[in-house]
DNA sequence: ATAATATATGCAATTCTATGCATATAAGGG
DNA sequence: CCCTTATATGCATAGAATTGCATATATTAT
C-alpha cells in the first residue's frame, strides 16, 4: 500500500469528522438545498455555513448551481450517499421547516 | 436527527482521518499484531505508535491482549473491517517484513 | 445608479490535534 | 533485587482546523 494512499484517505474522512458538515450532507440527501435553508437547519450564521460548504465543494463531494440570488447545493458523489445511508439510515419523509424562508419550505415568501 | 448524533459520528470518522491510524488499522486486517510489528510497519518511534493505539483503543475499534512482554492488538469491530475493505480492497497475502523483530516476522529471534 | 438580498471570501483569534521527548510501568531473566 | 526489554503515559510545543466578524461580490428590483 503506497504511503500517500493513507494520506489521501485520511483527508477524505476528515470531511466527515465535523458535525456541521455531516449535518449539511445529511440534509442534502433529501435533494438540493439553498444556502439559506441550510442556514435554518444548522441554526448558524450564513458565513459559517458558506465556509463549510466551501470545504465540501473544494473536495468535490457537493456541487452548486446558481438560480437568481440563490445557490443550490447537492450531493455529487454516489459513494458519499452510500456512506451517509449506512450511518444515518434511509431517508424518510422530508420535514418542511416552518421557520425556513427558502422557496422549498415557504413557496409563497421570498428568502429574506 | 438529534444534535449529538452528528457530534458522535464526527468523532468516529475522526479516527480514520489520520494516516498513521489508517495504516495501523489496515495492517491489523491480516490478524493481530504486536506493537513492535506496527512500529516496523510505520517506521515511527514506539511512543508515537503507542499513542495512536491508545486513541483507537479508547474508541473501542481495537482491543489488546498481553502475552508476556508483548501486547497484541486486533480489530474489534466488524464495521471497521467493512469500512477498511471498501477503501483498501480485500486482504491478499501478508508480506512478511524482513527487518521486523516481532515473533510473527522473525520466529527465531527475540523482539529486540 | 442605488438599494436590498443572498452568498462568498479574508483574516484574526481561539481551540483542537499531532508530535516529540522524557519518563513510568510491567514482565521476565539473572 | 537489579537489569533489560516492551509498552504506556504525561507534558510541552508546533501546527492545523474551527469559528467569528467584517467585508466583498453578484443578482434583482426600484
Amino acid at each position: 500500500m503506497r504511503r500517500d494512499v493513507y494520506h489521501k484517505t485520511a483527508q477524505y474522512y476528515g470531511l466527515f469528522s465535523h458535525p456541521a458538515r455531516l449535518q449539511i450532507l445529511n440534509e442534502l440527501r433529501w435533494g438540493e438545498a439553498c444556502v439559506c435553508h441550510l442556514q435554518t437547519v444548522l441554526g448558524r450564521p450564513q458565513a459559517y455555513v458558506s465556509q463549510q460548504l466551501r470545504v465540501l465543494r473544494e473536495a468535490d463531494v457537493v456541487t452548486d448551481r446558481k438560480d437568481g440570488l440563490l445557490v443550490f447545493y447537492r450531493l455529487n458523489d454516489r459513494r458519499v450517499e452510500r456512506l451517509l445511508e449506512e450511518v444515518f439510515g434511509p431517508t424518510g419523509d422530508l420535514a418542511r421547516l416552518p421557520d425556513c424562508p427558502c422557496p422549498k419550505c415557504s413557496p409563497e415568501v421570498s428568502c429574506a
